[in-house]
Order: C-alpha cells, then structure tokens, then sequence
DNA sequence: TCAATTCTTGAAAATGATTGCAAATAGATA
DNA sequence: TATCTATTTGCAATCATTTTCAAGAATTGA
C-alpha cells in the first residue's frame, strides 16, 4: 500500500510537500511538482479514503439506498434516479434486502456504520421504531410510508388520483362493466388505488366490481380466467399492475376476446420494458419513478447538510395510453 | 458531532478508558463501564466511522458489485447471486456505473476505500490496465472478460454454445430459412453467437443469413419490417436477445405471419418477466446468471481467503422451449 | 506488615492524510 | 555586503479512534 510517505522518500521532498503537490494546492516550483506527480504515478499512489476524509473536514458523501427487490424495474428506475441526484459530489451505495424482513434491518444498522452518511429507504415493511431509532443518528428517506421523526422525510405517490385517472379513462372509451383487478387488501397501496377506481366508478354512474387478485402474472391470468369462465361480461378492466394487466390479456386472448375492441386494459406502474414491448401495448398509470428517486436523494443531501425543509413530497401519476385501451 | 474526548470530559475517565468500555474489549469495572455507557448514550454518541476504520486495521468483510446498469434484468439477477453467495457472513455494496466509463473507474478505485474487501465487476468496458492496477490492493472477479493478473478470477459464459443449440433447435423444428439477427460487429459476444448460429447452418446444410441489427425492441422491429417488405421470405429467427425478438415478433404480427407456424423465433438471456409474459410466449437462450453470480461470489470469498484455487470459470447455457418455437 | 498478584486506568504512539505558518533559499536591490 | 522580497519547502498540529504498555490501586496470602 503505498502512501504519500513512500512518494517522500523517493523523491526527497517531505511528506506536506508531497501532498500539496498532488492536491494542487500548494505553491512550488514546476520541476518539483512533476518530479513527484511522477513518481506518484509510478509508485500507483491511490489516496487512502478514510485518512483523507478524516483530515480534511470537507465530507465525502456516501448514500445508502436500501431496496427490497432489485430485480423489480420500479426499484432499477428508482435507483437510477438517486443515482442522478447524487451527480459528481457522492456515491451510491445500493442495498438489497431481498424482501426479507431481517435482512432489511440488518443492512439498516448496518448502514450507518459502513460510512454512510443519510439512507434512503425504498418500500420497508420494516417497523417504525427502528426507522425513529436510526434517524438519530443518520437521516432518512423514506418511500410510501410517514414519520414523525425529525430526520425522516418522506416521498409518496398518489395512488388513489392514479386509480382515478385509470378507471375515468375507461369511462371515457366507452366501457361499461369495468372491473377492478385489485392487490391483497392488506397493502396500503392496493387499498389507495381500489379507493380511486371506486370514485371514478360511482361518479359515473356505473356499478364497482372489485376482484381481489394478487400481484403476478398467474394471479391476474387465473382470475380472468375464471372470471371468462363463468360468464361474466365485462368490457373494461383497471389492474393492480402491469403484470397482472398482462396475465389478464392473455385469457382474454386464449377466450377469444379481442383487446381492446372488446376489452379495454390498463395496468398501473408503467414498466416500460414491459408495456411497450407487448402486442397490443399496453396502457398504463406512470409513476414518476426517475424522477422521485431523484427528489429522494436531493431531500437526503439537504437532511445531511441541516437544512431539511420538507416533511413529505407527494407525487402525482399520469396516464400513458397505449394500443391496449385506445378504442377509438 | 458527539466524539470520545466529549465522553472523556462528562465523565472523568480518560479517552482510552471509554474506547475501551464501548468496544468492550478492555477489562474494568463494572462501574466504570455502566458510567461511560449511559452517558454516551445520552449524548448519542456514534462512532466516526472513518477515524474507527483508520485506527483498526480490520477487515470489514463487505464484497462490492459494479454493474453497467441496473435496470438491466440481466444484472439484477446477478446481483441477486452474489447476494446469495454473501449469505449472512458479508454485505454487498452495489455500484453502478450506468454505463459511464468514467464513473466506471471511478467505483472501481474507490471501492477500495470504501472497506470494500473485493470487488466483482460485471460486464466491463474498462481497459484491462485499471484492472491490473486495482487488482494489486483488492481481489477482483470479472465477466466476460480474461486477465493474467494474480487476484483475477474471470467468469464467462459460451455464447458460441448457446447459438448453436438455438440454431439447431430451430432445424430441428422444421425451419429451412433461418435468419440470424445478430448483434453489431464490434462487440466480442456477438461475434461469438454469429459463429455458434453459423457452424449450426454449415452442419444442416442450409445457408446461413446473418443480418446485423443492435440490442433494442425497434432493431428488431425495422430489420424484419424491411426484409418482409423485400419479400424475403423466412421460416426461422435466431435473434441477438429477447428485445429484438419480440421486435422480430410484431413486425411477424403485422404482416400477417403467424409464430410459430410460419416463423419460429428464438431469443437469447431468458428475461422471464419477458419472455413468459408474451403472447406467444417466447422461447429462449437461458444464461445461468444468478448461479454465475453466486460462483462468482465464492470465488471472490476464496480469493480474499488467499485461497485462489481457479482462474476462469465458463459456464454453459441451456435453451429453454416455449411457444414461440414449438412447432409440433 | 510486606510482598506478590490481580484489577483498573491512562499516557502515548500510531493510523495517513491536510494545512497554517515559519524557515530556508534564491534573486534583486541599495 | 547587507537588506529586502518572492519563492519554495518543511515542521508540527490536527482529525477521531485503537491499542500497547506501564503505572498505580486494590486485594490476597503468609
């Protein structure tokens, strides 16, 4: 390990000097500073992070991002965004806590010690205590759930204007019989949008069909099935997610209806990769992924630097509309 | 900021003294320690993570992953393996370069620093010098790419093997005119999976028609749109990946080809959430990813242990069958 | 009561860098 | 030659912690 010591005693010239000379700092002559640039390079001098960072009061920021699922793109394209705001000034480091519930609050401890310096949380199912505990220490952002802590800031999308928006879209196209492919009533999330989807319905006069599915592509192709099997009608359907919305074309397919002529579909979260890629394509509510991911860790940067103005960011989702709900 | 020196003054005791009754390593009074505890608890003492690490040698066992880009289920399922292979024993701290050279090097010489104990690069554009240079002071495993260096384990998979068995599966079902959409010439895998699909051909009997297109959805749509227009008349795709074989699949779609009856298409990576999500649902060529990841963590366990028994390791692909490509 | 032993504690060096200030050197001017 | 200035360089303190070693206090046994 070579450290600026050894550069000194190559080249004769004390240890300050050395370091002035590779920081750019100090005043010397032209001949001194190559002389040990050089040698510098030769020896393959790498400063040592925590010396330089412990000396020098200028932080280094590290930011710890915490998933559940890395191999779902909504966490990918959030990660992306964080990695945006971070820029040039600070690196990321991305944990993934790989839906365990333990895993989660180990890497949460853990962050704070492994030279992070704020965390930003992505979905937890973990509870609040530890999130209060460790805003102590290190600030947080969090996503989809609150807190009163003085460290927490916390980001959130409006998942019942999403629902509306979807549901009110299918009104307009025509259909008549939407039905609701919903998620677990347990999830706060699933809860939010089945509110949305029921407003729109009851605004425009029509009847609620809430069907409680799940969130993969067999949960929604089983319900449709089963659904089409027993020779229930319907002309419209608003997903939980894209997934699901996918499930429920294909037995839509399979019974010989044709999307959307006979079935108009949304899905909710605008995967893009899977969307655009299907035939038809399909509709969607985007969330604003990117862009949250990058409010989170702008918020974070400002927690670090104390001047933490925001308690809550609120984010609204739009409409993409594809071939699988443009009836006209 | 609450440090040592603070805790040595509420309470009397010299600085060693608390180190000491926080670490829990030096003998004293249960007094003493109970003091010094509840005061630096009091004060919410947290330990300076970069003085601590500076002071003690020790080795923090964490395994860093740099990645091109996330939002790439190939790496995320990666990621995924080297998660397992970390288990409890270690943590992973994910980088992604998104793509930038320069943010490339950048992780790859601070990882380093970061108490990162060996880093495991995925997929790299960097040149093989950095490599060598970092290599020296931290353990490295590295995809799809081969270096003679000491604390260098390669990790590659046959891609020639797996253009091969699509190829010969498409043969073997049937198809006299099979297209390769392969990839642009530059890259080394490309290469590689035109010679598999080639030396297939050669074997049958056929001729061989290698069309270069690129990596998206849009290649592959505009490449088999232009040669449908031309009346090129085809029975089978061998396509670079799954992107461009659902492009390949649209445009089929559009001119009024069935798949697989009158084109059956194969892909290449097995993106589940892709290709079993499709309709027809596709067939494809499947890298053991998530088991390359976890290889690749042992190996780099085994590397910090001083234990470098292996110096590459190749992996085969399997073809995996779906609709897209059963014709009988 | 004295020596031996154990327990508790602190002084100080080390970690690898930064940085303000002083010293040394060189060149210029009187 | 002495003085002054500008330039170049190095000393030493600092950062927050760990860790070794030794000193001092308390306890034990004879």
């Amino acid at each position: 390990m070579v450290k600026l010591r050894d550069i000194a005693q190559q080249t004769g010239y004390s240890i300050s000097t050395v370091s002035k000379a590779l920081s750019g700092k100090g005043r010397m002559s032209d001949e001194t500073r190559k002389n040990i640039l050089s040698v510098a390079k030769n020896l393959g001098y790498t400063p040592d992070f925590y010396a330089k960072s412990m000396a020098s009061k200028t932080k280094t920021f590290v930011l710890g991002l915490i998933v559940p699922d890395i191999t779902n793109p909504f966490f990918a394209y959030l990660t992306r965004g964080v990695e945006r705001a971070c820029g040039e000034t600070c690196l990321l480091m991305l944990m993934d806590s790989f839906r365990s519930l333990h895993r989660e609050e180990q890497l949460i401890r853990a962050a704070r010690f492994y030279g992070v310096n704020g965390v930003i949380v992505g979905n937890s199912r973990v509870n609040d205590e530890l999130i209060d505990e460790i805003s102590k220490y290190v600030p947080v952002v969090i996503f989809d759930k609150e807190c009163k802590c003085d460290n927490v800031v916390s980001i959130v999308v409006d998942n019942y204007y999403g629902a509306y928006l979807a549901t009110k879209h299918l009104v307009e196209n025509g259909c008549k019989h939407i039905i609701h492919f919903g998620g677990t009533q347990e999830l706060y999330v699933s809860l939010q949008r089945a509110q949305g989807y029921e407003a729109a319905i009851k605004e425009s006069g029509l009847k609620s069909h809430i069907v409680r599915v799940g969130y993969t592509f067999d949960d929604g192709y089983k319900a449709a099935k089963k659904l089409l099997n027993e020779r229930n009608q319907f002309d419209g359907a608003f997903c939980m997610n894209d997934l699901v919305a996918l499930g429920v074309m294909k037995a839509l397919k399979e019974e010989g209806k044709k999307v959307p002529e006979d079935v108009a579909v949304v899905g909710f979260d605008d995967d893009k990769q899977l969307c655009e890629v299907t035939v038809p394509s399909l509709s969607s509510v985007r969330q604003p992924v990117e862009m949250m991911g990058e409010t989170a860790g702008k918020m974070l940067l400002e927690l670090i630097n104390g001047q933490s103005n925001t308690k809550k960011v609120i984010f609204s989702p739009s409409l993409v509309v594809r071939d699988s709900s443009a009836r006209r």
